[in-house]
DNA sequence: TTGTAAGCGTTATCAT
DNA sequence: ATGATAACGCTTACAA
């Protein structure tokens, strides 16, 4: 019964406060600076800390201040460089806020409910992000008073939301197409996939009324990925389209195989463009004219509003702008503004 | 003192007892199934469970069961594919396991020592991924009866690790080149970033002596990056080098370049080779060389080790095999087992 | 300056 | 089958 166990177990205020002979609330005092204390006391105390290696356990706290001091952000997949940097832009601004993060990623799983309900017994707020919980599953979290953030997702009552703007992109993107002479052009993706996805296919159509160019009355649905959007461009081009404005990057590589596959060229037959700017848009030949959104300012925006929403204030939804870089695939000339360093592939 | 109050703050169980006319260890039984109870009062209290929202507090849980059911995944940054893929098998098998991930990115910080012993508070385990936290910390925590699994990290004592094999694939790759006719080889990277950088040279240098090839005696320094790559190669090319083989691909890039700015071609003047086969890799012309890991086992794995850890068994460390990747970067003909589907550049 | 003690929301061990 | 009640480890009035 006596006798110095070590093994059982972290050690706890008790051990602490029994080993420096002070009561626990002393070692918490010192532990969190907070009350007084005398300095003599407080080195002792600390130096038991530290031989003892003494964490504070994150439970016990949470439970006694009411809060987790953590929040969660619900994604659906990390393939592509988009939700990585989000998560770690999201990353940054809780570290800076002395929370810590917890991640889900919902894949297709058929339980992700669950999962997001499980998460939320162990933070003060979530950040959902593009479809990943259905509107129903947020009111149902935003009843109960859980503090959550939409990214990138679409508005769900009065939830303060985050994304990058779609529509002006598309629309400029789709205009400069024009400019380059182009009149049957077809969008690629699915506009169900996602919000975004759909205020680009909105900018696209706009920009067609705009100009006065009779427009596609419907996108050419693709899933995701370079075979989706290569068989996708293909049923656009054998509907006589010269241009492809796409949904994003990787359906745009598909396309530019689409192309080739015909013996066309990007872009003096056929002008292609992506949106979201991946390492490989810069490297690709010909560079590929995309539109780049800020990720990482997405995640730590996200964030932040969440934290407001935690302190009980009233954030509103931020709209990010994105820009579109022009490059090659479009029909300009590569261009010189290309971030160094730069490999130029022939 | 009496009166239903309902904003403040989630739904406890006492408030579930209460409403459904049982006590709280009634309401816990029903909740997580365990001890026995009636059908109907079984009924009565999933209804109000429903109804209100219940969610039972994780610190509450975590705390009588003593356990957080939740781990910890430190990285230093999430720049490239490499640490997304890692996590998102972690998260993988995180989920799988019923149990939640945080996550911890050290960047640079320079208190990210204090960041680490914080998440410890939290978390049944933590996976120490690379250079993030120095052999000290690693001990401390360890000694402190934390469950620590490394990730492509130094080993710290006995501690349980998983990493990809790094010499017999350097070995394969620098006899490869050595086969294309090569006899002056430079290798392009920091064995002191990473334990696998460091392995990489060690396999360059051992595949010098296999061939009985006089190998340069140390390695052309660089940090990251196609900048560090290029800077590398350059003064690689000086001393005469016909032959880069670069720790990671970013640097291979920088090394095309650095090629290209002499009017040299990749691969017929000099041979280039990367390692870890991200996306660029297969665009890039010539396509590159490199080395192929499997990142998401690696997190996956490490995640498993843990979880037996936790379970206090006792599990050894694993190895897990890469694969050379052989593409037109080192002088042979564009392979035609490139995973489709492929957009050929010219 | 320090200590005592009452929660915080669970689980789990007892009784009943 | 159900209900008190004692932990779990911490913070924080309130006393001393």
């Amino acid at each position: 019964m006596a006798g110095d166990r070590r093994p059982d177990g972290p050690a706890n205020i008790y051990a602490v406060a029994d080993r420096a002979g002070v009561s626990i609330a002393t070692v918490s005092r010192v532990q969190n600076a907070n009350g007084p204390v005398s300095p003599v006391t407080r080195d002792r105390v600390l130096r038991v800390i530290d031989e003892m290696g003494y964490t504070p356990n994150g439970s016990g706290r949470a439970l006694a201040v009411r809060r987790h001091d953590a929040i969660g952000i619900v994604f659906p997949d990390l393939s592509g460089p988009y939700y990585s940097e989000v998560i770690l832009g999201c990353e940054r601004a809780t570290v800076e806020a002395t929370q810590s993060l917890y991640i889900l990623a919902t894949h297709a799983r058929a339980n992700s409910d669950e999962l997001v309900l499980d998460l939320v017994s162990r933070v003060d707020g979530l950040i959902l992000t593009g479809r990943t919980v259905d509107d129903d599953v947020v009111r149902r979290l935003r009843d109960r008073g859980l503090p959550v953030v939409l990214l990138a997702r679409p508005p769900v009552d009065d939830a303060p939301s985050v994304r990058a703007e779609s529509l002006r992109p598309a629309i400029e993107v789709t205009t400069h197409v024009f400019q380059h002479g182009h009149r049957q052009l077809a969008f690629i993706g699915d506009p169900a996939a996602s919000p975004d996805a759909e205020e680009r296919w909105r900018g696209f159509a706009l920009a067609h009324a705009d100009a006065g160019v009779p427009g596609p009355a419907a996108p050419v649905a693709a899933a995701f990925g370079e075979t989706a959007g290569r068989e996708a461009a293909e049923a656009a081009l054998d509907s006589g389209a010269t241009a492809l404005v796409c949904a994003d990057d990787e359906l745009a590589l598909g396309a530019y195989g689409a192309v080739r596959a015909r013996g066309l060229r990007v872009p003096e037959d056929i002008a292609v463009t992506g949106w979201d700017d991946i390492q490989l848009a810069r490297f690709v030949s010909p560079s590929l004219t995309t539109v780049r959104q800020p990720m990482r300012v997405l995640g730590a925006t996200a964030a932040q509003l969440l934290f407001e929403l935690i302190a009980d204030e009233a954030p509103s939804s931020v709209v990010l702008s994105s820009d579109v870089v022009v490059r090659a695939s479009c029909g300009c000339e590569p261009p010189s503004d290309i971030p160094e360093p730069e490999v130029v592939l022939r």
